[in-house]
RNA sequence: GCUGGUGUGGAGGAAUGGUAUACUCGUUCGCCUUAAGAGCGAAUGUCCAAAAGACAUGUGGGUUCGAGUCCCACCACCAGCACCA
């Protein structure tokens, strides 16, 4: 018999299943919607990583394993192709990303088609063409609509490199993470979202999604709900007030300074003559210095005295007022209380300006010392000190008394914050698509109009960021010349385009809507096929695109739009794929390309291996030794033909049992994920069918079809061979029948004192008898060796499976 | 520093509190072949010539008849977050 050669067989099926719509459900008329997704790519210039291919691959599994339990699966595929990250690369080879996206989109289309999966090819979006971001621009103006896109002075953070502002979540360590310059803070006009609107539903919400544990975490994390109070001191010899946020009022009478961070609006009314130039100058400094070289100084604390006193209510001490940029503008009220005793950064700029520290928090340590040195600070649990009526509380219980007492003295109130902020969605750059809003000097800010999108990107020579902080198109007369939709007079087009991320909070809710032009999607379709069912991507997208879609998905909702608000019921995480112990990167050279494993071994091969590497949810190892294991495993059961023939052999009782058990092994694991697991169930069955004489068609094609979803080519060619009905993919899945899960004959261990010593086989018909067994048990040679002439203690017997003596 | 995760043979990894090391790779030996990086069979945790046995799941304790699994403390590595009051 001839050997499977891959090569051949695969490309035919791709394009069979292809021209048939194999994998196209009726999108308007499916009775069994199952939208099986994964994140789509952004079609990186160097083609397919094989990182996506292992994380498709997953999702594409699953899909198919639902497909064959008879849902209509849909499961489409797009590329995420507009952003800083490619336009980075055009300029780098220096082609016009227009051009560039027409190269890189043709090498990853067909990059995905010879991985096997089961793409709907006739619903795909593409992020960068007109006709999807027509939709984009649509969904801004309704953000413009209800109020939730709004236009701010602020300072942001700015890439020096990449010439455009970020988001706080595109900021990694003070570090662009595009390209890893350090980020600095300038003030700009910028598109904002209120996402901060809706931050207690993203969290609320999280508990009823059925999602990675872990991603439900540092999405609560992210938005970092906090509850505190604003406490509110008049400054001495002056009408002005300083709010500060605290989380820890109990420690209040621990307070010996304030601080206010240097964008504090108040930061000049506060500042004594004698004090100005200091100020001024350190105020300078902070909004140069990178948030990174901020922190590099190893957290050295500075800072300059305003000359301002502020009054402790609680015992009328003087606070004196500093300014350092340890302080965040935007978060709380910009300002805190110098607690220095109970708090590391309130210690470290006590020490550095020699400003008083009180205890008033004693620890399980029992220390009530001074505190002198780092390791005192008690930022933990413990009981007041020196705190007038708290003392002797616990801190939790100070914490609430002492609220009640502020906001009773109309001191304080009672305030939740967030650690999220607004979503800034400008982006000073020209791959993106083009804010649809236009200025008048009349009519102010207007929306492009519905009829007139898309605002459509034009074709720039001049394509790269000019650095002024205006985006290259800024200096395209065509484009932002414009009429005001309004009033006809002359006006200005926003000339910024809007961050990526915005392009792939909502492309789920588009996929099934593709073949419909005036609209960005239809309600029927929405309806049927949303939210998605299945959600598989990287965990490193757990607070940034899974954030933006859920916030994108509660909007649309609450306008009426669908009539769902969370956009992903289940979402499972998969694991890193590494390569030899080491992360897989261009700078070490290590990244592995699917496309020369496909052509040598085949895409089953490479979709098998992939997923036999370790727990899809954990990732794998590559490593190109493994990779000819799985391919002699497909050979293997290639060959297995030869052991058919013409009669159907009938099969045996151990032939039954060895297929039922196969069949709910893989049918647990696949629904779990595991895929390493049920693909080493699958070789075990093999092992056995392999020593088998002659082989029945019943158990080959139960084979087949429980490998179908790792190898679908292969199954389908085997499937054709055999004479069976087209296609293996639309066949329902093998069903194991519980009877046959039983053995007559159990196995029961024998140990003594919780050593293995021996075991017995019994049938099944006794294991319910503790005194049967415990007879047989102490018959065995082996066991009576050990328990000869001792006195037994005690006798565990666990039903079929082991009795255990206790001398 | 915080949050989450992981630690098991030469390697990737299995294991509802119940026979640790399934499955795969690698290595070694044998068979087959003109030959092969092809196929078939066998062996492979450590100590011991072997048997018997003892010891082995990052370290140290604990719970239990019984712990890779549960609890406590610690160490190492990975990922994410980080001067967030």
């Amino acid at each position: 018999m001839k050997r499977y050669i891959p090569q051949q067989v695969e490309p035919k099926w791709q394009q069979k299943w292809r021209e048939d719509k194999l994998y196209s459900p009726d999108l308007g008329n499916a009775k069994n919607p199952f939208f099986n997704l994964m994140m789509f790519p952004y079609p990186s210039a160097e083609g397919l990583h094989v990182g996506n291919m292992y994380a498709f691959t997953g999702t594409d599994i699953f899909g198919r394993f639902m497909r064959m339990q008879g849902l209509d699966v849909f499961e489409p595929i797009g590329l995420d192709g507009f952003g800083i990250h490619s336009e980075n690369y055009a300029m780098k080879v220096n082609i016009h990303p227009f051009d560039l996206s027409k190269i890189t989109e043709k090498r990853f289309l067909e990059q995905l088609n010879i991985t096997g999966n089961s793409f709907d090819w006739t619903a795909t979006v593409e992020t960068y063409k007109p006709n999807y971001y027509k939709w984009t621009q649509w969904l801004f103006l309704k953000m413009y609509e209800k109020g939730l896109a709004y236009r701010k002075k602020a300072s942001v953070n700015w890439c020096p490199s990449c010439l455009t502002v970020l988001a706080d979540e595109q900021v990694i360590a003070g570090e662009c993470e595009r390209c890893g310059s350090k980020v600095e803070q300038k003030m700009l006009e910028q598109w904002f979202f209120r996402i901060t609107d809706y931050a207690d539903r993203l969290i609320n919400n999280l508990k009823n999604l059925d999602w990675s544990e872990k991603v439900k975490i540092a999405q609560r994390n992210w938005i970092g709900k906090k509850q505190g109070i604003n406490i509110s001191y008049e400054v001495e010899g002056s009408d002005l007030k300083v709010a500060c946020f605290t989380t820890r009022p109990d420690t209040n009478f621990g307070t010996t300074f304030i601080v206010i961070g240097p964008e504090h609006p108040d930061v000049y009314k506060l500042t004594k003559p004698q004090h100005i130039n200091e100020v001024k100058e350190y105020i300078k400094l902070s909004t140069i210095a990178s948030k990174e070289e901020r922190i590099a100084e190893g957290r050295k604390k500075t800072g300059v005295f305003t000359g301002s006193y502020a009054i402790n209510n609680l015992n009328g001490e003087k606070l004196p007022i500093w300014i350092s940029d340890f302080v965040l503008g935007d978060f709380g009220t910009g300002a805190v209380v110098g607690v220095p005793g109970h708090d590391l950064r309130d210690f470290q700029f006590a020490k550095q300006f020699d400003l008083p520290i009180i205890r008033v928090v004693v620890g399980k340590d029992g220390d009530k010392t001074d505190i002198t040195s780092e390791s005192q600070v008690q930022e933990d649990e413990g009981v007041m000190i020196n705190s007038d009526f708290l003392d002797g509380m616990d801190i939790h219980k100070a914490t609430v008394k002492i609220m009640d007492y502020l906001e009773e003295k109309g001191w304080g109130k009672r305030v939740t914050t967030y650690h999220l902020r607004d979503w800034l969605i400008s982006r000073q750059r020209y791959w993106g698509p083009p804010i649809p809003i236009i200025y008048c000097n009349k009519c102010g800010t207007v929306a492009v109009p519905e009829k007139d999108l898309p605002v459509e990107l034009p074709f720039v020579e001049k394509f790269r960021p000019t650095g002024t902080g205006e985006s290259p198109l800024a200096s395209v007369e065509e484009f932002y010349k414009v009429k005001c939709p309004s009033c006809g007079g002359q006006a200005r087009r926003e000339t910024d385009v809007s961050d990526t991320f915005l392009d792939s909070a909502w492309y789920f809710i588009r996929y099934p809507s593709t073949d419909i032009e005036n609209k960005a999607f239809d309600t029927q379709r929405s309806k049927k096929w949303l939210p998605v069912d299945m959600y598989i991507g990287g965990a490193e997208h757990s607070v940034l695109h899974l954030l933006y879609s859920r916030f994108v998905t509660m909007v649309l909702f609450d306008a009426g739009l669908i009539d769902f608000e969370e956009p992903f019921t289940k979402f499972r995480a998969h694991g890193l794929l590494i390569k030899e112990g080491a992360k897989m990167s261009k700078s070490k050279g290590n990244v592995v390309n699917p496309d020369q494993h496909i052509k040598e071994y085949g895409a089953d091969t490479l979709r098998t291996y992939l997923m036999f590497l370790g727990p899809f949810d954990q990732g794998g190892d590559f490593r190109d030794s493994g990779i000819n294991g799985i391919y002699k495993f497909l050979q293997r059961i290639w060959m297995l033909q030869e052991k058919l023939d013409g009669q159907n052999e009938k099969l045996g009782i151990k032939d039954l049992k060895f297929m039922h058990k196969t069949i709910k092994k893989v049918t647990e694991d696949i629904s779990a994920l595991k895929y390493n697991t049920a693909i080493a169930a699958l070789m075990e069955w093999l092992n056995f069918l392999s020593k088998k004489q002659k082989l029945s068609k019943e158990e080959y094609q139960a084979f087949l079809l429980l490998l179908s979803p790792f190898a679908p080519h292969i199954t389908e060619e085997i499937w054709e061979v055999l004479g069976e009905n087209y296609s293996i993919h639309k066949h329902s899945w093998p069903q194991f029948v519980n009877e046959y899960l039983e053995d007559d004959e159990v196995s029961i261990v024998i140990q003594v004192n919780g050593k293995v010593r021996d075991s017995i086989k019994v049938q099944k018909d006794i294991v319910g008898s503790k005194e049967a067994i415990q007879k047989l048990a102490t018959g065995t040679p082996n066991a009576n060796k050990y328990l000869e002439g001792k006195s037994v203690k005690n006798v565990v017997y666990v039903e079929g499976r082991l009795i255990n003596f206790v001398i």
